[in-house]
DNA sequence: GAGTTTGAAACT
DNA sequence: CAGTTTCAAACTC
């Protein structure tokens, strides 16, 4: 059954069409892909859920089967990934610069889209030793002076570092986390989970944008360590994510989980074949995703004993992939890595599951977004299949959306949210450095536990349409679900270095919904689509930017690109030499505005209009008064809003420590008022009224005694309602009672 | 909340 | 490419 019809497929850009699933012809199963391939896709530049990430084939260069079947997984991009080191193994997908991707990538197993399929098993168990660093370097779209096709990525191994040639749409950095620290790879019941641990997680992305700054990344991976995908011609704008789960440095207890997922985009047409899922390697042990007939075509980087010392040997590998341009800026050897930036970051996030998942693959016909059932398996032993069995065996196409989508493995279902809702996820204090990193608006991608962890269960209710939650198969003790990580945490990159040290709850702003009513959010009119996102919780009327009409969503995308190929990528990206490293791609046109009001795109981004600015009168530059005193105003204001949030907390909590100490007073003798009804929404309701005395009086230049005096009368008045109020109770409740 | 202004996107 | 129209967000009252 097809996903797309034919003629959709036709119609559609190679950038559209590279993201999906690679199909039966192009990609049979069991076919090793071709690196020549690689350069003749395009770069996708779709919106993030359109496209499908594909999961590069791994290949240890110690076992040829191994190597085989990872060569099938990246058929379709002919990238390849095979480092030489025995133990270790890297899941890595690629998908479109556009970051707009799937929430799973799938292998090619049928023509027909699989639902409900597990995650392939794991394949033998790697281990990563200390020591080694993944290096993401910034990928060019150009082509590469060294005569590699355009966007090709290349890793490789140098010493104990894995050099990733990668970037992030967004221009910012890719991100890596590789555990510092590598447990022993687990068996493939997941047993090297066992302990609570502390676990650092750690987002890379590849995004496609040539401004983007050097990705960076890594940790350490032992010298039998393997990177194994599709490393070989990785387009630059194919390489979009990596990602690593990571232990903690100071932890050394614990089973290591580390994953490494680089999505590349797909440049069949097909959406019938599946991809190899993500394959999240849980303690030592490798995650493919795979059919009984189809080899694992996922790359898993497999833990290392954490006992292993983190010598860097000549041994070591080190896998880079090669820029396709500006290689001196890609390679930045950093161990802990934060991306942030400007734009919109792509990153997906891994959050580990506490129990053994079970992750179900799920595609929905006439959409070309993977989706991923997490399932937690009631039992530790419980393998992927015995699971769900029902997804493994049975592949056939489901028209239901994903939300429909059977079966009784589910244990958890999310329901429907605007992305953005999701705000924060609180990482679990101290005793797990769980990092959830994320970035502004669009395109990330979030690899949850399915099992409810303390920290984001609050948020497993707040995901994208379709999505279900399921542990990965064969994760043991850890599963992972792949979702949009703007549905998660947000972050800028600043917020990103602090959580690559640290636990640290961070907030972004939500998306504002939309108010499209004609354009029916298949214009870039429309925010949500423009940011390649789907509309949720918006306030559109007649919207098809949704699953309901994939098919109309995906001509509009076209047609976006047909006027503009660079439609969907940030318009806020690197300045030329010397300038400011944020600027408006195109320049803005304001007339009006001088620049200074969000109408002007440049101001809204916070950034300086340039050169390439067609405006007239602008006020948005350096020097400018007007825009000096617009900043200064606005700190003022963001200054005394936070004096304000502050006074109103210290006067809670005097106020509530004050009646606290004379409580026993009051409530000892009997015939007292109960201190119960002094809550803490009567404190803070008396703290506003003091405010708003206090304001009043600061409005009315009143003098500080009088206002003092002000206050302290409302403070009066607020004691004897809260006494009248609970006396009146407490003559109600001796009546009743 | 309704109406106006604004500038990007879309169209011609 | 320029001019015009459409559109939705930003802004004002």
């Amino acid at each position: 059954m097809d996903v797309v019809s034919p003629d959709l497929n036709s119609i559609l850009p190679d950038e559209i069409m590279d993201t999906e699933a690679i199909a039966m012809e192009e990609d049979p199963p069991n076919e090793p892909s071709s690196s020549s391939t690689l350069s003749e896709t395009e770069p996708a530049q779709v919106p993030m859920e359109t496209e499908v990430p594909e999961i590069v084939g791994l290949c240890p260069a110690t076992t040829p089967t191994q190597k085989t079947q990872a060569l099938t997984t990246s058929t379709t991009t002919d990238s390849t990934l095979c480092s030489n080191s025995s133990g270790t193994q890297l899941l890595v997908t690629s998908s479109s610069s556009s970051g707009l991707k799937p929430l799973t990538t799938s292998t090619t197993q049928s023509s027909s889209p699989v639902v409900g399929q597990t995650l392939p098993k794991l394949s033998a168990p790697i281990t990563l030793p200390a020591n080694h660093q993944l290096i993401l370097n910034k990928v060019a779209v150009s082509p590469a002076a060294d005569g590699k096709p355009p966007g090709t990525a290349v890793l490789k191994q140098e010493g104990q570092k894995l050099l990733v040639t990668g970037l992030s749409k967004t221009g910012q950095p890719l991100v890596l986390a590789l555990p510092h620290t590598w447990s022993k790879p687990a068996t493939s019941q997941g047993t090297g989970d066992g302990k609570a641990q502390t676990t650092q997680f750690k987002v890379v992305t590849a995004g496609a944008r040539t401004d983007l700054k050097p990705v960076i990344g890594v940790q350490a991976v032992s010298s039998a360590s393997q990177l194994l995908g599709s490393s070989t011609p990785l387009q630059a704008q194919q390489l979009k994510t990596v990602q690593f789960t990571k232990k903690t440095p100071v932890s050394t207890a614990g089973p290591m989980i580390t994953k490494l997922i680089i999505t590349k985009a797909l440049n069949n047409k097909g959406l019938t074949s599946q991809a190899a899922v993500q394959a999240p390697v849980v303690t030592g042990r490798v995650l493919s995703q795979t059919t009984p007939s189809t080899p694992p075509r996922s790359i898993a980087v497999g833990e290392s004993v954490s006992t292993v010392p983190q010598s860097i040997s000549s041994s070591s590998s080190k896998v880079a992939i090669s820029p396709l341009k500006s290689p001196s800026k890609a390679v930045k050897p950093v161990q802990t890595v934060a991306v942030g930036g400007v734009g919109q970051p792509q990153f997906k996030t891994i959050i580990p599951l506490a129990t053994q998942p079970n992750v179900q693959q799920i595609q929905v016909p006439g959409s070309r977004f993977h989706y991923v059932r997490l399932v937690t398996a009631t039992t530790g032993g419980n393998t992927p299949q015995t699971a769900s069995p029902s997804t493994n065996t049975n592949p056939a196409i489901q028209p239901a959306k994903p939300m429909m989508m059977n079966t009784a493995a589910v244990r958890m279902s999310v329901p429907i949210v605007p992305a953005q809702t999701v705000k924060q996820v609180v990482p679990k204090p101290m005793t797990s450095a769980t990092q959830v990193v994320t970035t502004s608006q669009t395109q990330q991608r979030l690899i949850m536990p399915a099992t409810p962890l303390p920290q984001i269960q609050p948020n497993l209710t707040n995901l994208p349409p379709g999505t279900v939650l399921a542990p990965a198969p064969g994760a043991g003790s850890m599963g992972y679900a792949v979702l949009p990580a703007q549905y998660v945490t947000q972050l800028p990159q600043s917020a990103f270095v602090t959580l690559a040290s640290s636990s640290v709850i961070h907030h972004s702003l939500p998306r504002k919904p939309c108010n499209c009513t004609k354009s029916q959010c298949l214009k870039l009119y429309c925010d949500c689509f423009a940011n390649g996102e789907f509309c949720n919780n918006c306030n559109c009327v007649n919207c098809f930017n949704n699953l309901d009409h994939e098919s109309e969503r995906l001509k509009a995308i076209k047609a976006c690109l047909d006027r503009n190929p660079v439609a969907f990528k940030p318009k806020i990206g690197k300045g030329k030499e010397g300038e400011s490293d944020r600027r408006h791609s195109k320049g803005c046109n304001c007339k009006k505005s001088g620049c200074l009001k969000n109408y002007c795109e440049c101001y809204e981004a916070k950034i300086m209009c340039s050169s390439i600015c067609k405006c007239v009168g602008c006020k948005n530059f350096e020097e400018s008064p007007e825009r000096k005193t617009l900043m200064h105003l606005a700190d003022a204001a963001e200054v005394r809003v936070q004096q304000q949030t502050a006074a109103k907390t210290k006067l809670s909590s005097q106020i509530s420590d004050l009646l606290t100490r004379t409580t026993p007073a009051i409530t000892s003798g009997g015939g007292k008022l109960p201190y119960t009804f002094v809550t803490k929404e009567v404190a803070e309701a008396t703290c506003d009224c003091l405010l708003e005395q206090a304001e009043k009086a600061e409005l009315t230049n009143q003098p500080q005694a009088l206002a003092e005096r002000l206050i302290l009368e409302e403070f009066g008045r607020c004691l004897r309602r809260i006494i009248s109020f609970a006396s009146k109770a407490k003559t109600d409740c001796s009546i009743n009672c």
